[in-house]
DNA sequence: TGTTTCAGCGTACAGTTGTACGCACAACCG
DNA sequence: CGGTTGTGCGTACAACTGTACGCTGAAACA
């Protein structure tokens, strides 16, 4: 019942029906289940389509999932790029990224879980891909921060470093957030920012020895 | 075949049954399993019972994976408790901990991933049992921190603050050492010494504001 | 136009899963 | 001693898994 108005050529439909498996997968990972329970049968059924014609578009599970974890790699890192790069008014920088980044989790809280998660799973694409994505913003973070200091005049100790811990303590407190009851939430955030700020000051101390 | 050289009574038979079991799910994720792709029948297999006898003693898989985390998080915070009290002859406190710490992570490879793992976990239990691990090693760093600072008249900015970061670093930085080909690791256990030591100078440094 | 390509389907199969049910037999206790 | 308790077993079942195989029909192309 192809409409007359809409003519789909044939890789239109079928980048369709590749998008409606990783959206399905992305919703029943954003329901709580982890990736690793979710069965190639059920994300065809909940994409509308025959389990066999899974074969079509992934060669498996993992291909899918690897799909996944890379699309939200870019979406993550133009985030970041963006608060780095952009004047944050009013706000701290690293006020403004933590809130930025803490959102960015709470809206994608399937995929952020599944990026944490995976990051110490023991299937070695997985967590390749997991890692590749937190050592770029790490890069990218430690970039910008050996940049900014060097304006100010203040030398960093192991940018590098820094920014690793700065990453880690983002993406486990982050995660960590979005099973926190709400009233507590808040506080959270604000322990966060200390925990990034004694970071950096810490890099500064070790920057004059 | 009871022998008459050792009677077995009845717990103590259990006991060892059970036993079996956690040993049984313990050995599989030691070579790379994730917890939850473990089935009852499979771990009841490699103890050597019947799938239906894991009834007699874990009312689930959950059940069973909840006793693993605990016996593991009595047995680290020994560990922590051990290393915190007493003289680290030569090494310095953070180096000591944190070898001690990945040695225990290296031959404890399974639980350790488990652990990290379940942190993040959305089956409510699981996390609240890691969480509350990693919170139990974390005031207990606080308190010796705070207490050694004392003593050496250095105040300390937030000091469980300083404790939940230096906890998550040793976790996930231990964790990721893991998977690290031999030749890269000593460089990695520098990084992390290095990444404590950023964050206790923070600490002291927001301890004079 | 006729031919080729290929996304999607249905059927089928062998494996695995959790668990309900009832029996056996050794340890326990009076 | 005899009765009770409870660990462990085997059988059974319905639900689910991945995937091999061959067909259909429409889009793409000659």
């Amino acid at each position: 019942m192809t409409s007359a108005l809409l003519k789909v050529s044939r890789q239109q439909q079928k980048a369709e029906t590749r998008q409606k498996l990783l959206d399905a997968a992305a919703a029943e990972l954003a329901s709580g289940r982890s990736f690793d329970t979710l069965s190639l049968r059920e994300v065809a059924k909940l994409a509308g389509i025959a389990p066999t014609s899974f074969y079509r578009h992934f060669h498996d599970m993992e291909g899918l999932g690897l799909t996944l974890i890379e699309r939200c790699g870019e979406s993550m890192r133009k985030l970041v790029h963006q608060v780095l790069h952009q004047a944050s008014e009013g706000r701290s920088l690293i006020r403004a990224s933590v809130e930025t980044l803490f959102d960015y989790f709470y809206s994608n809280q399937g995929m952020s879980r599944m990026i944490l998660q995976e990051s110490t799973s023991r299937q070695p694409e997985f967590r390749r891909a997991a890692e590749r994505l937190m050592q770029t913003m790490s890069s990218d973070l430690a970039e910008y921060l050996e940049e900014e200091a060097r304006e100010r005049g203040v030398p960093l100790g192991h940018a590098r470093v820094a920014a690793d811990s700065m990453v880690a303590i983002l993406f486990t407190t982050g995660i960590a957030l979005l099973d926190t009851p709400a009233d507590e939430r808040e506080r959270h955030v604000e322990t966060a920012i200390i925990q990034l700020r004694m970071i950096m000051h810490g890099s500064e101390a070790m920057g004059q020895m």
